[in-house]
DNA sequence: TTCCGACAGTGGGGTCGCAAT
DNA sequence: ATTGCGACCCCACTATCGGAA
């Protein structure tokens, strides 16, 4: 199939809302391809090649200059082996190879050729068409239902192996995919609650007579761990093989009374003193290849295989049986109950212990493979300030002619980090506004512009803004050497004056709890 | 007819390894 | 030795469609 063929279906989902009709053009397209096309087309509709890392950005993108084909020619299986030429460029002379690779593509691509593998090589197309969506097309294609595909493809953990199989193999052997040892699966999610209470309700029913299982919510990564006798596996929350990284986590799973288990857990660092270390010190040694000091330390909150069982459609209170029976002293601390005092003590503990909050969990529901549902629900203590915005950047896609990501000062009374009475930088936010917000503030901050660079129109510090934050963060982008975490917009504050704002010292005190 | 679950988009912070400088 | 890039860990929130109630 011709790559311009894509780049007609894709321009086509992208001009209509209607999710139907994106499904409809999308199966119409899974139908025609050829079955060693299916694998590379389904990673390029949801721009992420099968190839994985393939060392291309926004960057070395942008600072191509080519001139294009004026007829397309290119074909799916032409682009797959200039990305697997991409993904294997390394060492020395590697970015140069990757260059004049990409350059060579570029000038066999027609220009809208070229706009739609920019698009997949950056890893964003933007069409309202992602893997929800791709699953649907995928199940009308095939003439499956669409529950057996996405079954398929969330304990398979790949969607384009899903998809050869819906489009050319047989409904039972799609049936048939199922949990393997060794073999990631796409994790469960959680959705957001904003008190136990409310969790407790929602998790409980309206009658709340249910129990739920509150567990404490760490700040660290999610890990999945597979073992097969000796065999272990750790997968991140996007399915990466990071056995090599983490060996004391290998150990840990070959300690467990089990031979054959799958486990979902929480990986973070501990102190001395056993408290939790700060998220970033967890990356520094997580996300790093050498071995240093601070140890990795497992807690398992999950089990979907035990001993050649499968455990995923069993209620999560079976799997909690199971999981103490394996987990030991790995085992995340949860209590099982439908008490809200009982529950907001828990909570309390979890925070006192140094922990980011809680999950709230239905003890019936079993475990639905990459689902954010509301069978699991986070509980986190929300923080909020008020801050000045120092400036605004113009949004992009659907923000496209508005002003939308703030720029975050607080006040500095004293001169610590300039002028007495002026304002640190102390993060950015997009998140939390409205469209009428949007509308409002893309008209209020021309009037108080003071200049404009070239990401920014920069303001008066005279706006006051209420932000909702999880905590702040070391940094060194910043001049006050703090980050916000999670900043979002709860709402402007016309009442309030610029120097009634917080300052510096107030959020600097958040670092040491 | 209204409600609500699921999805996609809009970007934020930091950390690492690696190649180029 | 330093710098810039790419990859990837954490993440909240709003708008929208279309099936469920």
């Amino acid at each position: 199939m011709l790559l311009a063929e894509l780049v007609t279906v894709t321009d086509a989902v992208a001009a209509t809302s209607s999710r139907l009709a994106k499904v409809a053009a999308l199966a119409e397209l899974l139908r025609r391809l050829e079955p060693d096309e299916i694998g590379p087309a389904v990673g390029f509709l949801l721009a992420s090649p099968r190839q994985g890392r393939l060392g291309v950005g926004w960057r070395s993108v942008t600072s191509l200059d080519v001139a294009h084909a004026a007829e397309p020619g290119l074909t799916v299986l032409d682009v797959d082996a200039a990305l697997d030429r991409l993904a294997a460029a390394e060492g020395p002379g590697s970015a140069s190879a990757r260059a004049a690779e990409l350059k060579g593509l570029a000038g066999r691509a027609t220009s809208g050729e070229w706009d739609l593998l920019t698009r997949i090589m950056l890893g964003e197309l933007r069409t309202g068409a992602l893997e929800g969506v791709l699953l649907d097309a995928v199940a009308q294609a095939a003439d499956r239902a669409a529950p057996s595909v996405r079954r398929a493809a969330m304990l398979s953990g790949d969607v384009g192996e899903t998809a050869r199989l819906a489009l050319t193999g047989t409904a039972a052997e799609l049936g048939a995919v199922g949990l393997q040892v060794g073999r990631p699966v796409m994790p469960m999610l959680a959705s957001t609650a904003s008190s136990v209470a409310d969790a407790l309700a929602t998790i409980g029913g309206p009658q709340a007579r249910g129990a739920a299982s509150i567990e404490f919510k760490l700040d660290g990564a999610r890990i999945q761990v597979h073992r097969d006798g000796d065999e272990v596996h750790v997968y991140t929350r996007s399915l990466a093989d990071i056995t090599h990284r983490v060996p004391e986590i290998v150990e840990a799973a070959r300690q467990l009374p089990a031979e054959r288990v799958i486990l979902d857990g929480e990986t973070l660092t501990l102190d001395e003193d056993g408290a939790p270390r700060p998220f970033q010190d967890t990356m520094a040694r997580f996300g790093s290849e050498s071995e240093v000091a601070a140890l990795l330390r497992p807690w398992f909150f999950d089990i979907l295989h035990l001993d050649g069982r499968d455990l995923i459609d069993e209620p999560l209170s079976t799997r909690l049986e199971a999981l103490a029976r394996v987990a030991g002293a790995a085992r995340m601390p949860g209590i099982v109950t439908d008490d809200v005092a009982q529950a907001e003590a828990f909570s309390r503990d979890a925070l006192a212990a140094g922990h980011e909050g809680v999950m709230v969990k239905a003890l019936d529901a079993p475990y639905a493979a990459g689902r954010r549902g509301k069978s699991w629900l986070k509980v986190k203590p929300v923080l909020t300030y008020d801050l000045v915005v120092l400036a605004v950047e113009p949004g992009s896609g659907r923000r496209t002619g508005l002003l939308s990501n703030l720029h975050l000062g607080a006040l500095d009374p004293m001169g610590e980090f300039g002028e007495p009475g002026g304002f640190v930088m102390v993060g950015k936010t997009f998140k939390g506004l409205t469209d009428a917000t949007l509308r409002w503030q893309t008209e209020h901050f021309p009037t108080i512009e003071t200049r404009r660079s070239a990401y920014a129109l920069h303001v008066r510090p005279v706006t006051v803004v209420e932000i909702a934050i999880d905590g702040v963060q070391r940094s060194s982008r910043y001049p006050g050497g703090i980050a916000l975490r999670f900043a979002r917009v709860k709402g402007y504050r016309p009442d309030k004056r610029a120097d009634e704002a917080d300052t510096i010292q107030t959020l600097r005190a958040l670092l040491r709890g």
